[in-house]
DNA sequence: CTTGACCCTGACACCAGTGTCAGGGTTTAT
DNA sequence: ATAAACCCTGACACTGGTGTCAGGGTCAAG
């Protein structure tokens, strides 16, 4: 099928799926007029990657690993556990860093709150 | 004082300071070289716009009130507490994000260490 | 044969604050 | 007077996936 295809049935935009393929993650071949021919396991390769992005993990990330696992059960793909510990490891550091900004946040609000009634006594 | 002096007190760098100025957050004199002369309170300033920008606000939203909070309380600025609203949602939305991807990072690493272990069997 | 719908590549824009370099002036201390 | 340490402006890079435009081929239906 064509690009435009792949895009309609995965719902990723035509300029997506060619920066997927610069990124080494899909490769389609080509038609002798230049055109992308891909495959219809294409459909399923693209709604993995969507997976992954989805799990925060960068494209060069997933091009680390993405052979294996369209061949293989995850658990199977040694690249994938160390890859997902660092993930959850920096999404921790990330809410972590979020809680502390929205504490601080909530506590100027209430201060605010606070002085304001003060003011209206 | 000129902007290296105000750079080592407040931490900040030179590089940055231009550009709190270039975005209206300050405004020093210029001496006739064209230096930049910023008086003893810029560092009270600048510390103000440190604190700013670690709730997570930009500068140009911060350059919306910095010139009231500087002369009032916080509480008497009607533009902060607005801004803090829809910045503690914001918040709100990135931490539900974030731990949603966290479950399902959590979800797939428990599903592949039970299929190992599976296997070991 | 023409029109419209597709396809191709390459390139700029975006967000936002910071680093860094180029190219050039000023000041200060020796 | 010379060198070191500052200062100035302007500009590019970075992050990373996506939108969008320019400029140009291809193909299918009328």
């Amino acid at each position: 099928m064509k690009i435009g295809e792949l895009a309609a049935l995965t719902g990723v935009s035509v300029r997506s799926l060619r920066y997927y393929e610069r990124q080494g993650l899909i490769q389609p071949f080509r038609q002798d007029n230049g055109y992308r021919e891909y495959s219809p396991l294409a459909v399923n390769t693209v709604e993995t990657i969507k997976l992954y992005l989805n799990l925060g993990l960068s494209t060069e990330e997933i091009a680390g690993f993405l052979h294996c696992v369209l061949k293989n059960k995850e658990a199977f793909c040694a690249e994938v556990m160390p890859l997902y510990r660092s993930k959850l490891e920096e999404i921790e550091r990330q809410l972590t860093e979020l809680n502390q900004i929205k504490r601080n946040l909530q506590d100027r609000m209430a201060s605010i709150l606070q002085e304001q009634q003060n003011e209206e006594e």
